[in-house]
DNA sequence: CTGTATCCTTAAAGATACTG
DNA sequence: CAGTATCTTTAAGGATACAG
């Protein structure tokens, strides 16, 4: 982080920049990005798919894709037939899942009144809804934001230990 | 989901759908707004902490920070001596951590050209990365995209159960 | 030092027509 | 149907001057 933006040239330009918050912005940050991601999440495909889905003029569609594309987060698929593409998700871009299922997670708990809410988020097997992604440390305690700082990178061990490595958690956890 | 978008109305008012990330891209997912946020919670407070931070000009800070008020993220305490403000996180504001910690963590590994990464969010306590944040069930599986759905509110357990509630995990994981 | 008000520029978004 | 090419609109962003 701290600021060594490279600023000036109109709608400033965010890569460069120390913090992996901004970069990730400046990729996925904008009005149309994620919807197409989290429509690519459900398995939309073509063009047509996401222009019906999203309503958005083509040409921006088309100008999205092609930097989604271009970012590698979906790949394309030429498909001889009907002389179109099949955008599909990449490794990259299917690592972005995280962020959709927080942004639906907050959006879910803040951004409706009563009834409104029609649909959850659900593991398909069991059909209950998911747990709510919060940020742990290693040993499983959930971490309020003043417990996560950013750290020199060699000063904090790198390796982001997926669930699956750690042994069972240990301390009391902090409370949400 | 399921598009009962609105549209119309330049740039596109995506509340009132019935997607949840639309409803929280349409609070937070402007070009400044998350790094505000960001700035908020390494602990910025007064307008020009943040203005110094992001660079961006003086108007429109003033008006994404009325905007983050209005939408309840930040309130604001009015600071009797310096004739100034101070913005501070609100809960609803605070619960905005894990999309920043998501966004993070994927620019982190996706966004960085071999030794430019010098920070990573790390557990204050213990100084180690965090795990990363994945999508979890009730019963402790990480799941993949495809693992997840989206279900009629009523047809799945609707409570998020914190991880703490949960008995230790018993399954295989499925491998990301 | 905090912010607000004003003006100007530009690029993002929409509409529509058009090509394969 | 899938996309590209133009044209127009408009609001977001920047610069700067100004007020409490």
């Amino acid at each position: 982080m701290s600021n060594g933006l490279p600023m000036k040239g109109k709608r400033t330009d965010l890569s460069g920049v120390h913090c992996a918050i901004a970069r990730s912005l400046e990729i996925v940050g904008d009005w149309w990005s994620l919807l197409i991601i989290r429509d690519a999440f459900r398995g939309h495909k073509r063009f047509g798919e996401f222009h019906k889905s999203l309503g958005l003029a083509k040409n921006i569609l088309s100008a999205r894709l092609k930097k989604l594309v271009d970012a590698q987060i979906l790949s394309v698929e030429a498909d001889a037939e009907s002389a179109s593409h099949r955008y599909v998700l990449t490794p990259k871009g299917e690592s972005l899942h995280p962020i959709l299922v927080a942004l639906w997670q907050w959006g879910e708990e803040h951004c409706f009144e009563g009834d409104e809410l029609k649909f959850v988020m659900a593991d398909a097997v069991q059909g209950k809804a998911l747990l709510k992604m919060q940020p742990t440390s290693q040993d499983g305690r959930v971490l309020r934001p003043r417990d996560v700082r950013l750290l020199p990178r060699n000063a904090a061990a790198i390796s982001h230990a997926s669930r699956e490595s750690i042994g069972r958690r240990k301390t009391g956890a902090t409370r949400s």
